[in-house]
DNA sequence: TGTTATAGTGGCACTGTGCCACATAATTGT
DNA sequence: ACAATTATGTGGCACAGTGCCACTATAACA
């Protein structure tokens, strides 16, 4: 075929022509709840892979959504009530066997947010589930998400270790040895109380306030996160 | 509809059913020309945006690709006649209003590699460029390119500055100062001579060589990589 | 009033980097 | 022949950030 010109060309396109992939947007949002990290279920109400855990997700609203991270944020919204949390798109995996349909591309993210913002606000109705990060590698799950949580799990470790956005799993209020504890679990690694506390407080990133946190043992300060831009540090932990 | 099992919803299943985005796969190549960075660029030859600049890509053949990499790794070498160059994909764009045509989406991917190793096998005989990054900024591109182009861009200069990536555009021998100065250029960055080499030194990457590289002024060891394997640095450049 | 528990600090060694002067080995010019 | 030029390669010290560990501080509790 031959055209004149692209106004021409585009009154003849026809977008279903071509043979293309399934095109999904998934998301693996992660939080803190009793010092333990979980992630965001849902049971498949529907074929294919029906009544098992799969990741929250699913194909975008050409109408309605106009990028896919709004895609991505329209689900998470859905699921936890959050708006802004934070939000990563960690990679996109594309093949012709992750799915029965046929040739499918998910594009994946990962959350994260303090458990205390979220409201359990299931629009749907579908059954969703915090699962430990323990459970994920002895539950079964549709197509290939738990491939997609250690995916994702690896990124979020790897990122915690240089960045600052482990605050994001933190209460507004929180002292030193909660971040450090959150930190410590994010990263799935332990660390060094002076090493760490100095860390934070050369990178200037949180604010002290007047309150004290009374648990066992010696108060400990309270203090807010400073910057909402993210934080780099110059080398990894 | 309601049915009773996944192999009978398989057989029913239409994947045209629902609308979907155009989905394509772009790559930003990247090598370095006379100790200048220079990305790949094709003329398009066909609508939309037919006769402008644009980043080598296309659509998944879902009959031969079997994942979105070997579409990468396919595009590729139709038009270097690379086979094996670092590849990473680099973030997924999707939204409304980056192509003419509807919904699309592409996955973008950056590869480098040593100019040497380039043939010029343009098997579609599109107009193939290999465009310096001070032109980009100037050009006129196609559909989103010149911001693809900014974002590989960069994720290529952060890298560069914590991992050993940047020994994939030089030859197989090469002297130190050779190395130094694609780590420069490909992170925009001066370097200090002795700070490079105990770097590259302390993390045992590169192996010495009997030969020497005799050009003006005192002539240089010859050296070729060891690991194959990504290396991170502890700390950031 | 001591024991336990947790918060917070002091201080030193170690690693990797930045910086700059100096030594080395070839070519080029007079 | 020999100095000037050019680029390679090294010595050495200050500085920043971390690891490590002992020590102090402040609460509850028995």
């Amino acid at each position: 075929m031959n055209y004149k010109n692209e106004k021409e060309f585009l009154s003849q396109y026809n977008p279903s022509e071509f043979e293309s992939p399934l095109v999904t947007v998934d998301l693996c949002i992660f939080t803190l709840i009793d010092n333990d990290l979980k992630v965001l279920m849902v049971k498949r109400s529907s074929f294919p892979e029906k009544g098992k855990l799969a990741l929250p997700g699913g194909f975008i609203d050409l109408s309605s959504d106009s990028s896919i991270e709004e895609t991505a944020l329209r689900k998470l919204l859905n699921k936890t009530g959050v708006k802004s949390p934070y939000l990563e798109q960690v990679s996109t995996i594309g093949n012709k066997s992750r799915d029965p349909r046929g040739w499918s591309v998910t594009t994946l993210y990962f959350a994260l947010l303090p458990y205390v913002d979220v409201i359990q606000a299931n629009e749907f109705g579908d059954e969703v589930k915090w699962l430990s990060m323990e459970d994920v590698a002895i539950s079964s799950m549709a197509f290939d998400h738990k491939e997609l949580i250690l995916l994702a799990r690896e990124r979020l470790a790897n990122k915690v270790s240089y960045t600052d956005i482990g605050f994001h799993v933190l209460p507004q209020k929180f002292t030193l040895s909660q971040l450090q504890k959150a930190f410590e679990i994010l990263m799935d690694h332990k660390l060094e109380k002076k090493s760490f506390r100095r860390r934070m407080m050369a990178a200037d990133l949180v604010q002290e306030l007047d309150e004290v946190s009374a648990e066992r043992g010696r108060p400990a300060a309270l203090y807010q996160a400073k910057s909402k831009q993210p934080y780099f540090f110059a080398r990894s932990l």
